[in-house]
DNA sequence: TATTGTTATACTCTATAACTATA
DNA sequence: TATAGTTATAGAGTATAACAATA
């Protein structure tokens, strides 16, 4: 294996830091996505949970905009959750044409669970290095939410 | 949220910055990955060029264990970037059985070109923060390598 | 025999287009 | 006609298993 690869180089202006921001944000993602090898929820599947859970009952458009997929897509997903039972879909009782999507007792348990296996791997890596970068990380995480946002 | 019942661990703070940061990676490289809607590249074939360009030549195994997929997966990445003129695969000198892949020229053009056209996005949100935010980002992107790498 | 790359095959996730039912 | 959801189908991208070439 290629063990003496060379870093990348440090940013020299706003260009390079960008690009070395966004690898860096890939990266971390990637590995973080890997972690989630033991349990067998997708990541959209995960995605769908959570958003139920934070912002409430959604229609199926509602959450394909917000996870920003197609109908078609969003609604496979949903049908596994459907059928796994972490989810309920019920006609809408304004509009027929709609249905509302909402967490089911156990579609609340596991996604509380899984958030919590999922981030044991990066507690674990945070846990390990100095205090110092541990808040250098916590200020950017906030920044980068913002960033998200915009 | 739980009000009323106790978690069966105490509360951490690692625990809260572990989720923090592991949600605002994951939701910054969602907003990141919408922005490449333009190019017909998917992340994986530019993750190869990229890896390419910033750490050189690489065999087949090498780029799998770097980009942590499969080797059938990687070779039918590394073949459809050789089929568009991107990197050449030519046999290795050492060792028959291994091949050596490097960027084209056109290659490393497009990798520069690509990735300047992802950049530009997040390179106009760095514009319009703070510089002792934009510093915060660019420590953190180090530290962000580090952990991808552990 | 072990290792490197490759092919065969299947599964998951995504998309577009066409269809239904309601408005 | 327009809209919300669904079904049909196809295209990436990934994986495991089996194979070929070389060491």
């Amino acid at each position: 294996m290629n063990d003496s690869t060379t870093p990348p180089e440090p940013p020299s202006d706003l260009g390079a830091a960008a690009s070395d921001f966004r690898m860096a944000t890939f990266r971390l993602a990637r590995r973080l996505r890997a972690q989630r090898a033991v349990d067998t929820m997708s990541d959209g599947q995960f995605a769908v949970l959570a958003a139920l859970k934070v912002f409430g009952p959604h229609t199926l458009a509602e959450l394909a905009t917000r996870e920003r997929v197609t109908a078609p897509s969003m609604n496979r997903t949903v049908n596994s959750l459907e059928e796994s039972g972490l989810l309920s879909r019920t006609p809408s009782l304004d509009d027929r044409r709609k249905i509302t999507l909402d967490l089911t007792d156990e579609g609340r348990a596991v996604v509380v669970e899984t958030a919590r296996r999922r981030d044991a791997w990066l507690e674990g890596a945070l846990a390990e290095i100095p205090a110092d970068e541990r808040a250098t990380l916590a200020r950017a995480a906030k920044i980068m939410q913002r960033l998200a946002d915009r």
